[in-house]
DNA sequence: TTTATTCTCGTACGTCGTACGAGAATAAAG
DNA sequence: CTTTATTCTCGTACGACGTACGAGAATAAA
């Protein structure tokens, strides 16, 4: 059940999941991988989205049968988790930690933000998953050396790591959703019509104002820079 | 289709949605009404998660057919929107701006926060809408008169309001996921487990250490507080 | 060769969103 | 009071979904 947010939702279990050598060593030999399988899903989502990942694609894709999936992951919502770790293996980490924390951790978020372009459900995903897979786990050491500098304890580096990501994918989730408004002239139009119209039944002056005065439009990098900026110089090490 | 991240994902149209006057004199009256079946729609997805709001739920609830819902609602993705901004109406505003803008934002997004920990579903809903109704608006309003001091031009404000609710809905779907382990011993002993047995490779270093030193647990509370300050305070009028 | 094990996948079930259209209710027109 | 136009109600039906089940195929050990 992806997408969600019930109290009591029922989850993967990490350690049958990520912490499983290859044993069997008899019986037929298996005809796909789950990392094929996971990349053919993660290339559907890329194309036409997360609703477009259903199990039948995922298996005509890769040249399987729907049930044969099941030999690979125990249901949909954990190959969603298979998903999100592999596109974290694209966060490839240049070399070790500067020195310079503030710089590093621009740098970390600045990675996430292009891999979540790159991926746009990616930001969906991610608001309901919670046990890192291996890719994950690797970056999260890298952004931990980063703040070794700042002596936090660990928990707090958890938490600022937790922070970072939740930020970027909210902000990346709002800057595709504006992109994928402006890509459609009908669907511009018709909000700024909409807006207009609410602006002036007279009950939203500031709204009202707000339009009149737009100012020069907004370039998506130099506005993410600037609250990158913002959220991490404000970080501090007390 | 909710919760996805499709490109070229057609959307709702706001003229048709919110700009409706009651007109129609003629013809038989209507059993329901929009507002009792998207209070019915809320009640359930915070009870049960949006998962369980399907449109047969729905119309058990208000005792409607199922077809019925669709004089209200052209489809579901409308009817979540509707949800959305039903909830949005219990963003209340105690008064007028202070003049202590920063202040007063703090206060927005505390407010934001109550809302969203009250309805779980609501930081994974907002994700991909975009087009605010009335209560939306409405807050919106309250926003901008808060953000008037600033000088800040007309499509700057709207980009600190989005931002600021995006950093929010991240931050508390975080914490939400995190209070949904916490509050399942089974659960948070196997990703403690798992977590022990990845440090434990050698290969994660940081890691290892950062779960060995912990440091005092962390109250949501005030890691909000912590975060928002950062942010908030950080915001400077050029 | 037999047996145990592992994977493949066709079939089937229950649930979903919703298109369709027949019927019920209501207001205006005659 | 009819008639007609309009608006809403909702039973039925369709295609797509996730996945339980189990028969058969492939492989390794006995």
């Amino acid at each position: 059940m992806p997408g969600n947010g019930k109290p009591g939702a029922e989850s993967i279990d990490p350690e049958r999941l990520w912490l499983r050598p290859t044993e069997p060593r008899r019986g037929r030999r298996p005809s796909f991988s789950r990392e094929a399988i996971t990349a053919a899903a993660v290339t559907l989502a890329d194309a036409e989205g997360l609703d477009a990942v259903t199990m039948r694609r995922v298996a005509a894709e890769v040249g399987a049968g729907v049930m044969s999936l099941y030999s690979y992951a125990p249901d949909k919502e954990t190959l969603l988790e298979l998903m999100v770790d592999h596109v974290s293996g694209e966060l490839t980490v240049t070399g070790p930690p500067s020195g310079d924390w503030r710089a590093d951790l621009k740098t970390v978020a600045r990675l996430q933000r292009a891999n979540m372009l790159r991926h746009p459900w990616l930001p969906v995903a991610l608001s309901t998953r919670r046990v890192p897979g291996p890719n994950t786990l690797a970056f999260l050491e890298h952004v931990l050396a980063v703040l070794r500098p700042t002596g936090l304890d660990g928990a707090a580096k958890l938490e600022v790591f937790a922070q970072i990501t939740a930020f970027v994918a909210g902000h990346v989730a709002h800057e595709i959703a504006q992109a994928a408004v402006s890509r459609s002239p009908d669907r511009a139009a018709a909000e700024g019509r909409y807006l207009a119209a609410v602006a002036a039944d007279g009950r939203h002056p500031e709204l009202a104002e707000a339009l009149s005065a737009p100012g020069r439009p907004l370039a998506p990098d130099a506005t993410f820079s600037r609250f990158l900026n913002r959220l991490i110089d404000g970080l501090d090490t007390d």
